[in-house]
DNA sequence: GTTGATCCCGAAAGCGGTTTCGGGATAGCA
DNA sequence: TGCTATCCCGAAACCGCTTTCGGGATCAAC
């Protein structure tokens, strides 16, 4: 089972491996006819190029990773799967590979992106979620590295990334709450180290101060983004003095954990209290009442970052690569019209 | 941005570069004090092995490949994630990488093995969710190239692979529907060319057979593993003049359709209509009723599996690497007594 | 002071490709 | 026919690291 090699397939043809070489990457000064000869050999004999030979001697990896960061929240990545096929399919077009990078802490984070961009594995790296400030942005900008990052850091100008609007999408969820006439909106957000975070924030402030409702931040809350810490934040204010006719969540995820607070205590989401959520999840559609949510583009996102990654590392200015989509109100039943406090 | 190359170090070291690369590579032959000397201006100089040549020079790609199927449906991938974690802990112990395939169809998939294994990216392959016959494992095991299946294929005696017992499961599930009183269960199964899909028909009719009742076909279907295709499976079944009491689906994104398709008929899961998942997912217990389900261990098995593929890799006999694990019934509220049929 | 074993390291040959350079053969033109 | 331009291909260096082999230096033992 050994492979065929160079040598092998330019002795079977009687020419010199730098010929055959010349004429499998389509160099002009390679007559036709020895084209023809070779790639017929090569397909008969079952040539395939050792990648490794060929990266080392070109000196490009072919290759890009995609760093998952550390506590990636377990019901957040129905999207990875088909971020990665995205991605992979912008790759493969060109016959490159896609290797995914894990990590445990933020130090390991760091440091594994270094080993990756000094030891030549990747030619191009993709980060999702930045934080606000991003340490392993800086490493990449300084080592002048190819990268594109899937959201922003807090300063953005000079890389490439592709985002959805944040502060819009909640703006956008939240005015149609108050729309319903609420006017006391719980929001369920995240930790605020995480820009995506900080931004939905913003839109949850200024949807408030454009129709002139104080921001209270007794019904703000920062949790992670599981089930269990929605249920749990949902609980707190609505078993308070003053609780919220609506709310609000950065993710599905967390408004799954708040549709069952509501309905644990015998109240009914969409009409006694409304919920929005984030992310389009299709799980959404199941729940009783269905849950109303901001869904953002996914299917074309991982083919988009692959192809702007590839642009970058041809040479882009990767300035040039800054893509801002907007998510869509789906609206299903969890959000209906404010309703009298008369429930409790 | 030069990167610092074993000759680099050599000379900063006057020494060779073959006595450096031994001396850190561990060989014996070197003084202990030099490899000190060695490893200190390795470190201070930041540098590290080019990939690329070493795996040229020792002829192992220190990579593995993870194939993902073409259709992976959606909302079953939030598993992806956290084995492809597993995966990686694994190999990262070792420095190795975790590469990601994907494959349009099957003819691609077949061709896309066929190039990872003849290009000398990767030194292993991990496969997921096997055919009952697959065409993928018999061209791994042809070529002699070491990979472990997360599944099984039919005939699984001579390859490693990771498995949770179907049929059992299923089983398990059936009869606990039974002790409930129900005899009439509905089953909503997947394309039958899938292994998995198959044992878990198995193991359906298997709790039937021990219970004396008749295996009917009409309550028994093959969809999708998608939410949509689960609804109108059940759709059809409760429309129908026997319809059954139960059901049990082989994911639980079917069950979250057949939930939603009792639901908007005026029914009652878990009193009127029993419903069992499988999968284990976590949004089941944000749903109403919450979803019993057969839940598979995943956390550990990503790490498994990494490790069964590097043991083979090594040389180990891949048919003393085949581990079976065994499904959870996890009992929410939609699997109830049987109910008189008064309902209609 | 020899001899032999032991310890270290240098030298060199790969690994399998890519790419530059130069020149022989052929064609074009006078 | 002679000369130059063009077309193709061979030769060789190189990418960065690994690994075998061999021998000089050191040391212990006789």
């Amino acid at each position: 089972m050994k492979r065929t090699t160079l040598k092998d397939l330019a002795q079977s043809l009687e020419l010199t491996e730098g010929t055959v070489s010349r004429a499998l990457n389509g160099y002009a000064d390679i007559s036709p006819r020895t084209v023809e000869r070779v790639q017929q050999a090569a397909t008969s004999l079952g040539y395939k190029a050792n990648q490794n030979a060929r990266r080392l001697a070109t000196g490009v990896a072919e290759a890009v990773a995609y760093v998952i960061p550390q506590n990636h929240s377990s019901l957040a990545e129905p999207f990875v799967s088909q971020l990665l096929r995205g991605i992979d399919d912008a790759l493969s077009r060109r016959g490159w590979d896609l290797l995914v990078s894990h990590s445990r802490s933020a130090d390991d984070e760091a440091e594994k992106i270094q080993r990756l961009i000094t030891s030549g594995r990747v030619s191009g790296v993709l980060l999702t979620r930045p934080f606000r400030h991003d340490a392993r942005i800086k490493l990449l900008q300084d080592a002048g590295f190819p990268f594109v990052v899937h959201g922003r850091s807090a300063n953005c100008e000079d890389y490439a990334w592709y985002d959805i609007d944040n502060e819009l999408a909640i703006t956008t969820a939240v005015l149609h709450l108050i729309e319903l006439g609420h006017r006391r909106i719980g929001f369920v957000g995240a930790p605020l180290y995480y820009n995506f975070a900080f931004q939905r924030l913003q839109g949850y402030k200024a949807a408030l101060q454009q129709s002139d409702i104080q921001y209270d931040e007794s019904i703000v809350e920062f949790t992670q983004l599981k089930d269990d810490a929605g249920e749990s934040a949902a609980a707190n204010q609505l078993d308070s003095d003053n609780p919220p006719t609506a709310f609000v969540c950065v993710s599905d995820t967390q408004a799954l954990g708040v549709l069952s607070a509501i309905r644990s205590r015998g109240l009914t989401a969409g009409t006694d209290v409304s919920v929005i959520g984030y992310d389009g999840l299709n799980i959404g559609r199941h729940t009783s009442p269905s849950l109303s949510t901001m869904a953002q583009p996914q299917v074309q996102s991982g083919r988009e970052l692959g192809d702007m990654l590839l642009a970058v590392i041809d040479g882009d200015d990767p300035t040039d690569h800054q893509v801002l989509k907007r998510a869509e109100l789906v609206l299903r039943n969890s959000a209906g019209p404010v309703r009298d406090r008369n429930y409790r």
